[in-house]
DNA sequence: TGTACATCAGTGAACGCGCGTTCACTGATGTAC
DNA sequence: TGTACATCAGTGAACGCGCGTTCACTGATGTAC
């Protein structure tokens, strides 16, 4: 969507939107948000940063949102909502199957969106106290219901698999949200210790004692 | 450390230190990189803030330490250096019972200091590439063993449960790294989202399973 | 059809902030002769 | 014992940086009469 300039940093000028369009520009701010995120960090997503990979000025950034924070909010809604979609499209042919996928694809995402899996699960530490300083009450509710569906795909996965008898579990709630808290213990370290030598197969461990599988399937 | 003033932030110009114990300095700014780590963030560990905090200039900081990031990385070995204390000194009359309290003081660090915690196990997602970018080779080589004598505890905990065959484990290693994550990504999760209501037990049960625990003690 | 006007999509210059870091210095205290 | 000097533990002023944000503005384009 940054039209202009194929190049990451384009010091070039965009043409002006014509009259109507002026909100093409706020797509254009979020995906440049996106891609600062990706490639850097979120400290990286400044407004004067936005505005030089666009290619206009500081100031024009607030047509279209009230402050800094107000685009990072979006930002981690829209991520939230690509994870869910990803989450979402999991297939698999039976649900061991399934529940792995899912898996696989969490833990897939944490590693090519390092940022942004961090911006939504609060690898910033002090989300609580950042949330309550400076976010509305509506946005904090939503960013938290938006991590709890989530969690409702892994509970689904587990639920169908106790279905079908291939897990034990009897409180599918609880042992998804074991499994989650692997997912994300595993999807952090590996981030962070990527010369440790991990031992094969743990994710499949994780998943497979956590979600109470067969050991024999 | 800090002498003079019992207060958080004090205006007040410290004594100079005599002749021969200027190093004082030097474990005074440690200390207060210390406070401000736990009572703000890493970022708030500023050398203008550690100054002001002790009551001193600046630049005298340059006196004891090369830059920011000197400071940064001592801060984080003294840190693991009081984690690994920590979990030394977990008690427990048996294997079991020594398991469960390394790991619960493994999460009540984690929970009384996040941002050592985070500043540790790298909360600051883009650990390695900081780390490459501006830490010594031997520094990282340093902190990398740091992070996994804390493994060796795990290791030693699940090993010890084997072999009074309260641990069904093959290989303690890989189960007490799944117990590591386990940890990780509860302590993670807990911090993030506060509000979100636990399984009850969901601790014992991580433990219990990744560990290969028998079920009935 | 012509023109005054409103609206829209921005711009340029400037503000104050805290930051890491450098530089030349100061003033007390110990030491050599 | 007296004094010149070196050392030590700092200081004060300044640098340039990027930042979020504010302000008054500009210039193209559509619309009402």
């Amino acid at each position: 969507m940054v039209m202009p300039s194929p190049s990451t940093d384009q010091p070039s000028r965009r043409t002006r939107n014509p009259r109507g369009e002026g909100s093409r520009l706020r797509t254009d701010i979020l995906d440049a948000a996106a891609t600062l995120l990706r490639e850097e960090s979120e400290a990286a997503v400044t407004l004067r940063a936005l505005a030089r990979h666009i290619g206009v000025s500081a100031p024009s950034i607030y047509r279209h949102f009230a402050d800094r924070d107000a685009i990072i909010q979006e930002l981690t809604e829209n991520a939230f909502a690509d994870f869910a979609d990803l989450l979402h499209g999991a297939g698999g042919t039976d649900p061991v199957t399934h529940l792995f996928e899912v898996c696989s694809r969490y833990l897939r995402f944490a590693e090519e969106e390092p940022h942004h899996y961090r911006l939504m699960f609060g690898g910033v530490w002090n989300a609580a106290q950042t949330l309550q300083t400076r976010t509305a009450p509506d946005d904090q509710a939503r960013l938290r219901r938006l991590g709890l569906d989530t969690l409702q795909v892994l509970i689904d996965a587990v639920d169908a698999c106790v279905e079908t008898g291939a897990s034990s579990s009897t409180d599918a709630t609880r042992d998804a949200t074991a499994v989650w808290v692997a997912l994300h213990g595993l999807a952090g370290l590996r981030q962070t210790t990527p010369l440790f030598r991990w031992p094969d197969q743990i994710e499949d461990d994780l998943v497979r004692q956590l979600a109470r599988l067969q050991p024999d399937r």
